[in-house]
DNA sequence: CCTTCACTTAACGATGTCGTTAAATGTAAT
DNA sequence: ATTACATTTAACGACATCGTTAAGTGAAGG
């Protein structure tokens, strides 16, 4: 499935600290490998390598302005990655409300203590 | 910084589809190494593997329940994840505001060809 | 006890990542 | 044309990932 290559390659794209750190720079402007590689502590050619995941990863665009290669930010993919984390949602937003309920299916299990299986061990309830 | 590192590992543990498999089927409920093992085409083994890389990154938490080992989605972690990729929303949600910065920022390179930045805007990261 | 079940760890090989330096490419300027 | 500059590609080594099968653990149960 091409979907799922796809936000495999963002996911991965964005695993790495100094690609992230490219990401935010180029937010601020676009910006030639140079300029990317001023800040960095690495070589350029180790970057030229990270905007080509960028770039397969459509996180980036390149263009040709005379003799510079310019890079510029394209986030639509990002959107991707966001729309499929963002399906997790509740399950963090519910955090608190299911640690209540963690905490009161102890509570009950306490009490009546008899159960199928082994005993007080936090499921039997979920979601 | 150690929170780069938790994002990198949240990242990392989501590039792989088989994880995100595992993780969609925690949203229905909580489950045994051999449920998870059930439906995918790979070994018990590597199923451990991934449940490793996914505990490491605080996606999922483990528990012995007598003989099992009960896996649960801890969605916290994710929520990391998602702040970080929410700061570029605006680069694919508000494509007026994104072709404004644009043209401001061509408009002041053929202006004055210096570097204040016309958008000035949040986010740096570094390794 | 000693086996069985559920799972993990060890050991291995194929492949990918991430860095390096040196050589190639392509555009601009002399 | 020759040279200089910006960037990429090639070649290499160190180390991680992802799968396998085979051998260890630890709790359950005859």
């Amino acid at each position: 499935m091409a979907d799922t290559d796809q936000l495999s390659a963002v996911f991965s794209a964005l695993a790495d600290p100094t690609r992230r750190a490219i990401l935010a720079e180029l937010t601020e402007r676009d910006a030639t490998v140079s300029e990317l590689t001023a800040p960095l502590p690495i070589s350029m050619p180790a970057v030229s390598r990270h905007l080509k995941v960028l770039e397969h990863a459509s996180l980036i665009s390149r263009s040709r302005a005379g003799k510079w290669r310019v890079c510029r930010l394209e986030a639509a993919s990002m959107r991707d990655a966001a729309d499929w984390i963002e399906r997790y949602r509740r399950f963090w937003d519910a955090s608190l409300d299911r640690l209540d309920a963690h905490l009161a299916a102890v509570q009950a299990a306490d009490d009546a203590s008899h159960r199928a299986g082994p005993a007080g061990h936090p499921d039997e309830e979920q979601q």
